[in-house]
DNA sequence: GACTATAGGATACGATCGTTTCCTATAGTC
DNA sequence: GACTATAGGAAACGATCGTATCCTATAGTC
């Protein structure tokens, strides 16, 4: 056998340089070889790890949607629904990225059925995950027993989605920031009350 | 003076075109040459008009709001706060082509601090608008006076433009965009109270 | 130590990109 | 009718794109 390297980490690698620099310089600056150079490669060595562009975007689809889950999974088991949506937000350079990516990812997967499938079985898990939530909040007596879970669980996603498109367009550190985070709590409040 | 063109005519319709092109194959379809086949003319025509393929874009940009504000103003007085909101939505191809470029053009303006500027008057256009008409209501003694039609507005939008984004993700006639209106309905009722 | 399969890089190919330059046709002025 | 400014198109430029091909270096097997 010949020379022997992690095959699945280095292909992680390059996805994660493609969302680095999707993030800084957009979608549209990404191509093999600029990639490789974001992961100080050569071209041709990330040829080696993906056969076409398109799949170094696949893969970077199934990273950002890893970490959405794991930042997802790392939530302290009694936080509350506000607190689970604050962590889509793009509050930090790094939430700002995924939010990016996932927006730019989204307009594209409009007319590209395949990668709309992708995006939408991601939905789909957070809004179940969302549900389960809402219904425990329920048993637990925090939550009146007659709201829909789902439904309730639609619209605070969708909440969120739309705050997150706001705020991409405020620079970072906006104060106009403050004011759109406080109307999500008085929205939230008003849902969930 | 030599042959006269309606100059504004022609680059309405290029950045018609660009809208077009982009709505049904996506930005990155977009060249100088597509877009000038798309309206039937020359590449070298296309140049007479825009010196280069950012200004097009830019002026689609304006367009597109445009629709919106027009979209908007169409609607008659005494509509509700729903029929607003769903005005916005992409329920069918052409609020979906818009859909599809807003949602595009977001994600990179978050790395164009012109771009981001330009959306974001649009967006500060529609939040004034919709908290007038909130405060419109409660003058009428159709919402609670003791309502922040500013924090309210922001919600009211950020819902709309969230559920816009997973609309984008199914298929135009969808069965699931049916559950998905249904929680709209229901979140603007729990918010308006 | 010879052999070999893979890592990695260099290079080439055809296509397309944004933009510039040049040419012709034409509608209006004098 | 000569003149001219503009519309519109054709072609070319250098750059970059995705991809394919070829070459070398190296780590493991026998």
């Amino acid at each position: 056998m010949p020379k022997v390297v992690d095959r699945e980490e280095r292909r992680r690698a390059i996805a994660s340089a493609l969302l680095r620099l999707a993030a800084r310089e957009g979608l549209e600056a990404v191509s093999i070889r600029t990639v490789a150079a974001e992961n100080d490669m050569s071209p041709g060595a990330v040829q080696k790890y993906f056969a076409t562009k398109e799949d170094i975007i696949l893969r970077a689809l199934e990273l950002t949607e890893e970490r959405l889950e794991s930042r997802y999974a790392a939530l302290p088991p009694n936080a509350g629904i506000g607190e689970h949506l604050r962590q889509y937000l793009p509050l930090d350079d790094k939430r700002r990225e995924e939010a990016i990516l996932l927006t730019a990812f989204t307009a594209r997967a409009a007319n590209r059925a395949d990668w709309a499938k992708f995006l939408e079985e991601g939905y789909t898990a957070i809004h179940d995950s969302t549900a389960e939530l809402l219904r425990q909040a329920q048993r637990d007596g925090l939550l009146p027993a007659d709201r829909d879970a789902h439904d309730l669980a639609a619209g605070l996603i969708a909440l969120s989605d739309g705050l997150t498109l706001r705020l991409l367009l405020l620079p970072p550190g906006a104060p106009e920031a403050d004011r759109l985070l406080r109307a999500l709590d008085t929205s939230v409040r008003a849902l969930l009350g």
